[in-house]
RNA sequence: CGGGGCGUGGCUCAGCCUGGUGUAGAGCGCCGCGUUCGGGACGCGGAGGUCGCGGGUUCAAAUCCCGCCGCCCCGACCA
């Protein structure tokens, strides 16, 4: 176990503190509940934004930025909007040394300048529809900050389209979870639930918002991206209308989806272990650290020539060599495994004569992670061993899940459920019964999943006919 | 906003209860030199602190009293 790391299964909130800070992913700023995000911390950032920002590209989006200061009045022309986000608002009242005669609100979102700005662009259904995304950073005042989860600002990439019709808005929403899902699991290896949110959950001003749900490693809850419907609520408000192909005039059709900074933190709490990080190798900064081995020069000289050969070999991978000659190999390997580096290369003189090198992977600590490979098999035999522990991580993830899931029957049932994990039970669809879980247990409605099973039942709360199977968790 | 905890070198903390031990300590980290190096090395030398801030009590305050500020953790809110 690493040094001053504690347990995940002592105090999974501690582990995680420590282990965001102690693999300099992140610190806490002088502002309460802002945070600085390293390099190391920003360089996965940048790789999440690089996987994610292709996959819009694909589906037709494009890239823009809209201002950070958003009049206040703009806010309060959409109603549940304005009272879902007023709580939680930076508010500037002061420009240039003088009383602003309209304050401005930092965006926390930017559905209504957006929105303002799409009114003035469109005007007929030629010029629909619209899809762009922004890569941006928003202000959200919340009351228990934690690093990358909940954060005062925080970034994250906002996609914004506005379409002629209903369907084609519906489609759209559920085309982005699609991606969510696809980027989360087969880039970050993060299983997730797709589904709908509760009326109680949903996104202030939309009318149907989706999500998906991943277990973090303590068996709670994470909304890791949503996707919403906004049906005709901001094009209303903001007036968004086109003209149809029979001259009548239309209101659009809206959706917004969103992926932030926070999904940082699940795979900080989704793969990491009481040793450190693991970072999914095709998001790793760094996928293979080389750590030299050596006792006196002669064998440093020969060994050093060995490393950087192996990092020239492996030039198309993210490698670093660690040729830092004041620390151990063991230090290194302690460091690196904190840092979550997928794979670890060591060569030593016994390596060299043997022309070989030992592949160490992250997932599967001490000796039996480790393998002999020749040097002539290094390149294959670690893009190999990549794709492997991408896969590895993914499967003890599912295992995880399916473990920490149950599906109770009783009330008392979905009580014990959700202290370990997910519950998915039959509900009844209603308010009450979705509020009388939450005071029980702190748990809520994560989502209702698409997939849902075959036949009916009754609601594990109350009883009566359920709509369906939806998942019960305690969500961060 | 409710509950709990904490502010002392870069980090983690001891000292405070019962004021005075003389230049305020430790471990880790950092700097220099040397020996080391296949799972967190060691020796020697060194740098670094207005004890969160402001008052008060006292011959004397890190220590006692009052006020303020900040941070962390748990809950309500939330991507």
């Amino acid at each position: 176990m690493a040094k001053g790391l504690t347990p995940r299964s002592e105090d999974f909130s501690a582990w995680y503190n420590e282990v965001v800070q102690q693999a300099e992913l992140a610190d806490h700023a002088p502002v309460r509940g802002c945070m600085v995000i390293r390099p190391y911390g920003y360089a996965l950032w940048e790789n999440v934004r690089s996987a994610l920002d292709q996959r819009f590209r694909d589906t037709g989006h494009e890239n823009a930025y809209f201002p950070l200061f958003i009049p206040q009045s703009f806010l309060a022309k959409e109603a549940e909007h304005v009272e879902g986000f007023s709580p939680e608002l930076a508010v500037v009242t002061i420009g240039g040394g003088k009383e602003l005669e309209e304050p401005l609100i930092v965006r926390p979102t930017s559905e209504t300048v957006i929105g303002h700005m799409y009114a003035k662009w469109i005007q007929s259904y030629r010029d629909l529809p619209v899809l762009i995304n922004q890569w941006a950073n928003v202000v959200r005042w919340e009351l228990r900050p934690r690093l990358f989860l909940r954060t005062t600002e925080f970034l994250w990439q906002e996609g914004h389209t506005a379409h002629a019709t209903r369907e084609e808005a519906e489609e759209e929403a559920r085309r982005m979870l699609e991606v969510y899902a696809d980027f989360a699991e087969n880039e970050a290896a993060v299983p997730v639930i797709k589904g709908r949110k509760s009326e109680g959950e949903k996104f202030p001003g939309a009318i149907i918002s989706y999500t998906i749900e991943a277990m973090m490693g303590d068996g709670r809850a994470l909304q890791s991206a949503t996707s919403h419907d906004l049906g005709q609520n901001f094009a209303r408000a903001f007036d968004i209308t086109y003209q149809d192909a029979e001259g009548g005039v239309q209101h659009c059709w809206t959706t917004s989806w969103g992926m932030s900074t926070r999904f940082i933190g699940a795979i900080v709490m989704v793969h990491g272990d009481d040793n450190g990080l693991i970072m999914p190798p095709r998001l790793a900064p760094c996928q293979v650290v080389i750590v030299p081995i050596w006792r006196n020069d002669d064998e440093k000289a020969l060994v050093m020539a060995a490393a950087s050969n192996a990092r020239d070999v492996l030039g198309e991978f993210r490698v670093k060599l660690d040729d830092r000659d004041q620390l151990t190999p063991g230090f290194k390997f302690n460091h690196w495994e904190l840092k979550g580096v997928p794979l670890r290369v060591e060569i030593g003189p016994r390596d060299v004569r043997n022309q070989q090198v030992v592949l160490a992977r992250r997932d599967r600590p001490g000796r039996e992670g480790k393998t002999d490979v020749p040097l002539g098999g290094l390149r294959d035999g670690v893009g190999k061993m990549l794709g492997a522990i991408q896969g590895a991580l993914f499967e003890r993830a599912v295992a995880f899940r399916e473990e920490h899931t149950t599906q109770p029957e009783s009330y008392d049932e979905l009580r014990a459920a959700v202290a370990r994990g997910f519950a998915l039970a039959w509900w009844c669809d209603s308010a009450d019964c979705e509020a009388r879980v939450k005071a029980d247990t702190t748990a809520t409605v994560r989502c209702i999943p698409q997939a849902q099973p075959e036949g009916q039942g009754t609601c594990a709360i109350c009883g009566r006919a359920a709509t369906g199977k939806a998942v019960f968790a305690r969500g961060y």
